[in-house]
DNA sequence: TCTGGGGTCCTAGGACCC
DNA sequence: TCTGGGGTCCTAGGACCC
């Protein structure tokens, strides 16, 4: 058996952990720049406050319900994501960290009272010892463990638990879930899939020839069809592979025509596709530098542009990965426009142990190194970017509009040194 | 009249997830 | 005035190889 432990609200609930006496309250969480709604309490939830809306259109429902709202704070959220999934890794030898609120835990071959025990304890602990609620869904397939999982949420409010465990219950649950709200399951084939009569997961599963399933679906529907039948059909991920690719591009705080602000904006963005790079030991040999105006602002010129570079040898070197970026950006840059977003995206990403040597290569690859090796250390100890390249600048014209944001309760020195006294 | 049969690699685009 | 930012996997089709 599989569990799936999905933390309620997440983001939510953790600016809750610090400010306690909004339980109860409905609390929102903004993306970045204060743009949209990204979470909501279960209070929040019931006025009415949809997923994805623009923050500016719902002021008015905000005021007048006293919402609490918070600007995203990353920084936090990744941390407590952290804690829990250390506590969940007690509970079982093989865990997946599936996203930042969620884990598929294996439970077989594990001698506990029952099922629903254990997944009641696992969730009273990270109750106790991190302070979020979560939900536990327990299901033959990971498919299956993540419906078990909405149904807790939706049915199962005071246990928060729910196991698969019989025909009839997993029966009752396919039935009782929308097609559109499975696992896999998006926009597109949604729409198709109900506009045929497919109305819920049963449906899917009763009604529907595998060998339509597979022309129409691919391999990523056959391999649903399976694990709706309760059998394991996609793999387990526990051990943390590197990432393919990596991008960091953010809308800016306010609209910017100036290059120099610009150029400044994807420094920082380059500097920060570098230090993860270097966080996963690999290197880069393709990057990405994009540049846009507001498509909302339909008064403004509109433009749009991205570019490719090939680097001569792969690297995860701060200072050659801001070059490049720069570099591109002076081709795609053009004056004249008001410009909302900007980013960098990295990929061929190679372990830096299995770098393909240029003979003709001008770099010191080894001094650069060590000093990237310096600069991670004194940043991770005193905070980031305190050490920086000169490009990176001080003016951070184009950083985010965070109007609600609160303190790093758990990773910024100061505050933890507050808590403590 | 009629012209083989096997592969690999790469890319763009689509679909999905949180 | 104001509208997020990350990722993954799969397939078809083109270009190429012998």
């Amino acid at each position: 058996m599989i569990a799936l432990v999905d933390c309620n609200n997440f983001y939510a609930s953790c600016e809750r952990i610090f400010q306690p006496w909004l339980e109860n309250k409905p609390v929102v969480v903004l993306s970045n720049n204060d743009g949209c709604v990204i979470a909501r309490s279960e209070e929040a939830k019931e006025i009415g406050i949809e997923m994805g809306a623009p923050a500016f259109m719902m002021k008015e429902l905000l005021a007048k319900n006293n919402v609490a709202v918070f600007s995203s704070n990353y920084t936090l959220y990744g941390n407590l994501s952290e804690r829990v999934q250390t506590v969940l890794a007690t509970f079982t030898p093989k865990i997946e960290c599936y996203s930042i609120d969620e884990a598929f835990l294996d439970l077989s071959d594990m001698k506990f009272t029952t099922l629903f025990k254990y997944g009641f304890s696992i969730r009273e602990t990270i109750r106790q010892n991190i302070g979020i609620p979560v939900t536990v869904g327990i299901a033959p397939s990971k498919t299956l463990a993540k419906m078990a999982n909405r149904y807790a949420k939706k049915t199962q409010r005071h246990t928060g638990v729910y196991v698969l465990d019989t025909k009839e219950k997993i029966n009752e649950v396919l039935n009782w879930t929308q097609i559109e709200d499975v696992w896999g399951i998006g926009g597109q084939h949604g729409r198709r899939l109900k506009w045929m009569g497919i109305k819920t997961a049963a449906d899917f599963l009763n009604k529907l020839n595998p060998d339509w399933v597979r022309s129409n679906m691919t391999v990523v529907g056959e391999r649903m069809l399976n694990e709706l039948k309760g059998i394991p059909s996609i793999e387990w991920e526990d051990i943390v592979k590197p990432k393919k690719g990596i991008c960091t591009a953010r809308s800016f705080g306010k609209l910017l025509t100036d290059k120099k602000d610009i150029q400044e904006a994807v420094a920082n963005y380059a500097s920060s596709c570098a230090a993860k790079l270097r966080k996963q030991n690999t290197c880069t040999g393709q990057m990405h530098v994009l540049i846009q105006t507001n498509v909302h602002r339909t008064q403004d010129k509109q433009y749009a542009r991205n570019i490719t570079l090939q680097l001569p040898v792969a690297t995860n070197s701060s200072a050659e990965i801001i070059r490049f970026a720069l570099k591109g950006l002076d081709i795609i840059y053009k004056p004249g426009y008001n410009f909302k977003k900007a980013g960098v995206i990295v990929m061929d990403i190679v372990p830096e142990k299995e770098v393909q040597q240029s003979l003709f290569d001008q770099e010191d690859r080894k001094r650069d190194a060590q000093l990237m090796k310096t600069l991670d250390k004194v940043n991770t100890r005193f905070g980031k970017d305190l050490v920086r390249f000169a490009i990176q600048g001080y003016a951070r014209q184009w950083r985010l509009k965070q109007e609600r944001l609160s303190p790093c309760y758990t990773t910024d020195i100061n505050q933890v040194l507050t808590i403590k006294i």
